[in-house]
DNA sequence: CGCCTGGTTGAGAATCATCAACATCTGTGG
DNA sequence: CCACAGATGTTGATGATTCTCAACCAGGCG
């Protein structure tokens, strides 16, 4: 009942109820966990998840090379995970929305390859990875759920490879409003009005591009009338122009 | 001990004694299988591989879109995946070598999400998935062992966003080189000499390359003295000067 | 022998990075 | 409440890396 030993003064902006969340009334479920589950076997996966304090704004979730434990489901917010090369430039790898879990690259090496690292106020449930394997043993269909998980993500970096190693700016830029377009349609949101939770320098991280580039493509975007932005809100005005600028078979 | 029913006039270029290979005898299972299994596991996987004719040059292993059944362990030769992009080019994903394990990107819409292609003669150990998940849900170690492969993967393929998003074309393709140099140590064999199994082409289609880029730079590393080149056979004559060319933080 | 694929090399063009100036936003402290 | 500093974003001018187009060469196979 009581979550919050560790939290304390911590969590100004969530409402306490939140914590009465389970697996099993969490709106999120058909998200992140697709799968028919059995009651009882969502039962268990409720009681290895841990719903810690929420993360603020640039709060880390775990950083590069810190021991793995733990894979997280976004709740609320969004993250970034990026690492940091050797020259000591940020490369963004994946930004995480509600649903959708973060933290699988740990699992190789027993560290996390990526820093994790909140872009708004968030909120994650924690899944203890030595509790998740023992159920995935038991529970057929967990286990194959979380093997489909990690193919997800595979699928989701090559998609990535794809992206930035055969198209411009203009078609990076156009794929990631429609992802993320997507993305929102998934969790019931809008589809073409919402706000981007990362900043100019965090897009062109994750696309290969600078600054300057993002900036004057998305001016572009404006100044065509396929997008209308203010700063961090967006409205997509044209999403079938959108994608045809992306010219890239969009299923996500 | 009969292997080839659906064999027969096949197998020019294979000793047919390899067939008595098992993954308790493999000379590969300390990459493949890095991981202490108990000789009776051995034997259960033993059990599930299945060791099928082996692939001659550009034959398909599968083909996106294919039924996603199993995965595969590269036990000879070299494979490349790759998926086609919307207009028709081919991206391709990642060269396998000897050792490294192929198509878990299959597993998250039971379909492959790539084509594997072999590169040249190569021989593979097909794992039934649905075996595979039996016997993950058995031994808590294999179940281990193959989520760890498949976070290697997605590791792997961090990487070389990393790469494309970040580096030079030079820094690229000594990237590149240094990778399979590694490879190939692991793998005991030289780290210095070898033959690249795959064509300029693919190498452009990897690192997001044109073909001409790719000879050009292949060129001017071998003005250089960085390297020997003779068609697809390769020196690394100067292993440490590459590194510094490739600029990235060697592991792999 | 000659075709065809794969590879190399050159010249010019295009995209995106770099450098630089300026605008805007945020939050902090006077 | 305003002023200011620092971070974040925008826009412009210039330049470098890589792509494109084109010609040519080499080797393998019918």
């Amino acid at each position: 009942m009581i979550i919050s030993s560790q939290q304390d003064k911590q969590s100004p902006d969530v409402c306490p109820h939140n914590n009465t969340i389970s697996c099993g009334n969490c709106r999120l479920g058909s998200i992140c966990l697709p799968l028919a589950l059995e009651d009882d076997e969502v039962v268990k996966l409720d009681e290895i998840v841990r719903r810690g304090r929420p993360l603020q704004k640039s709060e880390h979730l775990y950083r590069e090379s810190d021991e793995f434990s733990s894979v997280y489901a976004v709740r609320a917010g969004a993250i970034k995970a990026y690492r940091i090369t050797g020259d000591g430039q940020e490369q963004v790898t994946g930004f995480y929305f509600p649903g959708e879990i973060i933290g699988m690259d740990g699992i190789a090496k027993g560290k996390y390859a990526c820093s994790a690292k909140a872009l708004e106020t968030s909120a994650v449930c924690e899944i203890p990875f030595h509790r998740l394997e023992e159920l995935s043993s038991l529970v057929p269909s967990m286990q194959r759920h979380f093997f489909q998980l990690m193919s997800q993500e595979i699928t989701t970096d090559q998609q990535l490879i794809t992206l930035l190693s055969k198209n411009s700016a203009e078609e990076r830029i156009a794929s990631l409003l429609i992802s993320i377009s997507a993305r929102n349609a998934r969790r019931k949101l809008s589809e073409t009005h919402f706000r981007l939770p990362m900043s100019r320098t965090d897009i062109g991280n994750f696309l290969g591009l600078t600054v300057e580039t993002v900036s004057r493509v998305i001016s572009r975007f404006n100044k065509q009338g396929l997008i209308s932005v203010d700063s961090k809100e967006v409205v997509l005005l044209d999403l079938d122009g959108l994608k045809e600028t992306a010219n890239i078979k969009t299923e996500y």
